[in-house]
DNA sequence: AACCATATGTTTACAGTGTCAACATTAAAG
DNA sequence: CTTTAATGTTGACACTGTAAACATATGGTT
């Protein structure tokens, strides 16, 4: 009884690979598996996405929007050190619980997001929050205030990466090894570590 | 003339591989092409690697050896600030000249590094010459130099990846937009950047 | 020196992939 | 109501990872 248009595939399509990224990670996601899960022909997918990498930037923009969401900080609002930490708590958890979603976001899936404006949009404006909510922290040069947002972006970025590793090696029982030791040392005590950090930001 | 037996395959497929890799990204990289590539049967690398991630575990364990290379210390020696920046640097720049080989070393294709224990040896090892580094430079606890380890690495991780997307963003000339614009802010001033990080982290 | 197990290659085959071209059907615009 | 553009389908091509069966050379044992 189905008609011969979808009516609203790219939406299911978007969907559904987000869902198959975020189960077995966007190397095994393939055009024509989100086809065949939509119930839909194996080229259908190419009415509304150029190439694969286009797919790809949808699923990323999604993961955008989701790490805005949880990341954003009311602005209107006194901006305190302790929204800042439980906001980069919330970065770390997101990377950690989307991890292929943020793979596809901060790796090389999709080579260049002007390729793909609105998915640069997303991006930016979760750095944009950052950058608003540092301004409303501290009276700063606009320099200072970029400073202190790579500082604590490329921070929060590095940890998610070392802590996933620990994730990883630490599944099977066997004792960690070497950095993955001092690492789950960090990540059993976020809160911590990440107020330390930041205070060394704030003071720069 | 050439034999049936190729004599010195394995080594081969491996440089192959990485010179691949490096040029393409890991994704391009098949077995059947450094097959190819090395003059010899599409099934033949399968003799040496019993899949491709195993393949991929080769490259990444030369893109360790590489990094050890060009970021270690000499520990019998005084440590002094000024080695940890300048091998931070290095650091930095291993990861934006390999870049595509960084992302193996540092991405999901070879998820878990204990299948690998070459691999995770020569991983271990880079890491471990940074804790003997920071270990010689202060009388702290093994804690405290773990946990500096793990900060000074995760800041170094997260500038690698910040940084490359201002690499790629700022190809074609067009004016950076957002976190970009203060990345390669970032970029230009790296030496200070790094000096202002260190300090922060050797006083913990 | 003859023999044989093993390591290393090759050929063939299968199922899956991205993507293109040609065609079918329908919804929207005139 | 007709035409056009959007959306779907079929079929094809060249490529991929990898398994199975087979071929050849190498090295150790008699």
């Amino acid at each position: 009884m189905k008609s011969y248009h979808h009516g609203n595939l790219k939406q299911e399509l978007i969907l559904c690979a987000c869902k198959l990224c975020e189960e077995n990670g966007y190397e095994t996601l393939s055009m024509r598996s989100i086809a065949k899960e939509s119930g839909v022909s194996q080229t259908a997918p190419y009415r509304h996405f150029e190439t694969k990498e286009s797919l790809y930037a949808s699923v990323a923009m999604e993961g955008f929007k989701k790490l805005s969401k949880v990341t954003s900080i009311d602005t209107s609002q006194k901006v305190t050190k302790k929204k800042l930490i439980e906001t980069s708590v919330n970065y770390i958890n997101f990377g950690l619980e989307n991890a292929n979603t943020y793979d596809l976001m901060f790796g090389t899936a999709v080579g260049d997001f002007s390729n793909y404006p609105e998915l640069l949009d997303c991006a930016n404006a979760t750095y944009e929050n950052m950058r608003l909510s540092f301004a409303k922290l501290a009276n700063d040069s606009e320099e200072i205030i970029a400073y202190k947002c790579i500082t604590l972006w490329s921070m929060l970025h590095g940890l998610v990466g070392i802590l996933r590793k620990v994730a990883i090696a630490g599944v099977d029982g066997e004792p960690l090894r070497g950095p993955m030791t001092s690492a789950s040392l960090i990540g059993d005590n976020l809160d911590l570590h990440l107020d330390k950090v930041l205070t060394g930001i704030i003071q720069n």
